[in-house]
Formats: structure tokens, C-alpha cells, sequence
DNA sequence: ATGCAGTCCTGTAAGC
DNA sequence: TGCTTACAGGACTGCA
């Protein structure tokens, strides 16, 4: 499941492969994606040159010149890779766009809860972001703002932390290692954290994504980056995907649980359910 | 305003 | 063995 690292991953590895190129056609196939391709599009994209590559949350933003750019989301089950045009097409390959080098850029799409979008204009597509309130990246959160939004709000922490409009690019996986990291068990109400707790929180979150961005991403069944490699986060991970396992901190059999539609795994020992009261006293090996 | 449940979509794996 | 069913979740919609 593409989350920040994954699409950092990727963007990364587009870069030497799309800077520079340009686009000289571009193919869609049949099936409906989430974010619907409007065949209009592929007339405006043809004969871009790609000035950059860029993220902004889960988007990839390929920055095209004259200010447009292609955004693309990865959904789910999302692959952007690159491939020689001459590679037949997969399954699931819902758009495949020519560069002008001989290879193709191509967007794979299982479950089909991605997609792309053309902008013409660098107002448009920031326009986009500006609309969907997409929060802060977490590096560049301040800390009074995310203070405000974990001890306001009154879901529990783990929701507030999927929530795209409080932290850009937090999933499913990184929301359950943050929290394992800063010792929070995840249905506590936002408004119950220390101020301390939510300071830790904001850390082990920049941390442990910073770590999955350096391991490539996760890679538990889809995610492959733009050479269909996979990552190797997965052999980090504490909790998320451990039920039943003991922690490796504690040794505790990891939990989970259902909040918001969503599981979420936690170690009973390192993250009660209760907030200690000598916050930080604890020795962590 | 706020938070929650429901929805989309398909491959995989468990269950009968 | 073959079929059915539950499950995975990012982002959005609709409802209470």
C-alpha cells in the first residue's frame, strides 16, 4: 500500500528516467479508475518536455513544462514504472505513456484506486491540493499546529493520524509503527496525549518514515518502485502485519484491532491503554 | 462542525 | 476439489 515512503520511493526513481524526456503518445485502456483519465488529456500531454519530478503527500506531481504537470495517485495496488516501449503490456495496465528515449512511462492499477490528472497550469493542480486541505508534510509540520490538532480532537490518536488534512502522507502501516514507536496505544483520544506524547509522536512518525524512505518502502504485496523492484522495509516493521508475534521491544504477542474500518496493531506492553504518568522515564534499548 | 460507516475494486486465502 | 466468502485500505460521500 503506497503510502509517503513508497511514493517518495518512486518519485525518486523517476527522476533520472522522466527528467528531461518527452512525451510523444499516450494510451488508456477500458476500465474506469478512480481518478477517472479524461481522453482530452493525452492531446495536451503530447510533446511536453518533463521538467522535474516532484511529491506533495501520496501524489506524484511530474512537473511538465509551461507549468503543467501530471499528478498521479497509487491508491492501493498502484504502479508507476518504466518499461522499453517495445515490453508488452501486463495485465491491469491502465495507461502508458511514450517518451521520446524509446521507453514508456506506465501506470498499473489492480484494484484500480488510483489514478491521474492533467493540469495545464501550475494554478490548477495547486489549486487541487489547496482544495482537498491536504495538512502539512510532517517534516514541515510546526509543532503548535500539531499540537493543536492531536490534543483537539476527540477520535482516536490513530484516526487522527490517517486523516490526510491533519498529516500528509501517513497510512495505514506508518500510522501503527509511529504509534509503536512513540508508545501510544492507538485508540486513545487525541485530547487525552501529554503535550510530551504528542511531541514524541511527531518525531517517531518523521523517524520511522524517514527510515521506510531509506529501506525503498514496504512491500507486502504490491508495491514494486519504477524498475519493479520491491522494497525492503517489511523486514523493519514492529507491529503492523505481527499479530500474534511478540514484540520485539517487550515481548509481548502484538494485538490488533478494529478502529475506524481500520485494523491496527499495537504491543500491549509498550503502548497501554493508559497514559504513564512519568512520561519519558522509561529506558528504551 | 465533527466523526463515523459505507463505498469502490480485485486478488488472495480461508472455509465448507 | 471447487466454489463461496471475508479481507486488505486511501480517499471520498453521505449520514447522524
Amino acid at each position: 500500500m503506497p503510502e509517503l515512503p513508497e511514493v517518495e520511493t518512486v518519485v525518486r526513481g523517476l527522476r533520472p528516467c522522466l527528467e528531461g524526456r518527452v512525451i510523444i503518445g499516450v494510451r488508456h485502456g477500458p476500465k474506469r479508475l478512480r481518478h477517472p483519465w479524461s481522453p482530452a488529456w493525452g492531446g495536451q500531454l503530447r510533446g511536453r518536455r518533463v521538467e522535474s519530478v516532484e511529491r506533495r503527500a501520496k501524489w506524484i506531481v511530474i512537473c511538465l513544462e509551461g507549468g503543467a504537470a501530471l499528478l498521479v495517485h497509487l491508491g492501493m495496488t498502484g504502479q508507476l514504472t518504466i518499461l522499453p516501449a517495445a515490453e508488452p503490456l501486463g495485465d491491469h495496465t491502465h495507461l502508458r505513456f511514450g517518451l521520446n528515449d524509446g521507453n514508456d512511462l506506465r501506470y498499473r492499477d489492480i484494484r484500480r484506486f488510483g489514478g491521474a490528472e492533467f493540469h495545464p497550469d501550475r494554478k490548477s493542480w495547486t489549486a487541487r491540493f489547496e482544495a482537498a486541505l491536504i495538512g502539512p508534510e510532517p517534516w514541515d509540520m510546526p509543532a503548535s499546529l500539531w499540537e493543536e490538532r492531536i490534543l483537539g480532537g476527540d477520535r482516536p490518536v490513530k484516526s487522527i493520524l490517517l486523516d490526510q488534512k491533519v498529516i500528509a502522507g501517513l497510512g495505514n502501516i506508518y500510522a501503527d509503527e509511529s504509534l509503536h514507536k512513540a508508545r501510544i496505544h492507538p485508540q486513545r483520544p487525541g485530547k487525552s496525549l501529554a503535550r510530551v506524547e504528542a511531541a514524541r509522536l511527531l518525531s517517531a512518525a518523521r523517524r520511522i518514515l524517514e527510515q521506510a524512505i531509506e529501506a525503498g518502502g514496504t512491500t507486502l504485496r504490491d508495491y514494486v518502485d519504477v524498475n519493479g523492484r520491491p522494497g525492503r522495509n517489511q523486514l523493519r516493521l514492529a507491529v503492523y502485519g505481527r499479530f500474534g508475534k511478540p514484540c520485539q521491544d517487550c515481548g509481548q504477542g502484538v494485538r490488533r484491532m478494529v478502529i475506524s474500518g481500520r485494523s491496527a496493531h499495537y504491543c500491549p506492553g509498550c503502548q497501554p491503554r493508559a497514559a504513564r504518568k512519568s512520561g519519558g522515564s522509561r529506558v528504551i534499548p
